[in-house]
DNA sequence: GTTGTGACACATT
DNA sequence: AAATGTGCCACAA
């Protein structure tokens, strides 16, 4: 059983699914939000995936900078350190990442 | 139980 | 092409 910091129960809910797809992401590939949306289950959840990486109750396994918008272009409020952190982390896994912007027709995650 | 919010996506202006 | 509005779902107060 898994609790959040307000005691609320936490497993088997749609965030469980989305940071299991977020998680297979391999290395060298990025997925989009809608994407890791409707490998979730649901086109639909794309905003709560989003939400569900902003809690990212473990960053050490959920590579929450391989998730990217539609556009390819890493989310502005992402910037947990600087938005150059993520394309370092990006450029790490071998992802060219052209002014913070990811070719999707190249790194997308196809699963 | 209702209201407001959000690391999005899509359609329309 | 860019900006704005709408839908969508889950979560917090």
């Amino acid at each position: 059983m898994v609790y959040n910091i307000y005691g609320d129960i936490m497993d088997k809910s749609v965030f469980e699914r989305i940071y299991d797809v977020v998680k297979q992401i391999p290395r060298g590939k990025v997925a989009t939000y809608g994407q890791v949306a409707l490998l979730a289950g649901n086109p639909r959840w794309a905003r709560v995936v989003g939400y569900a990486l902003h809690v990212n109750p473990d960053p050490d396994t959920i590579p929450c900078y391989r998730v990217v918008n539609r556009e390819g272009r890493v989310s502005p409020a992402f910037a947990f350190g600087g938005e150059n952190m993520q394309v370092l982390m990006l450029e790490g896994d071998g992802i060219k990442v052209t002014d913070g912007k990811v070719d999707l027709s190249v790194c997308q995650w196809l699963p």
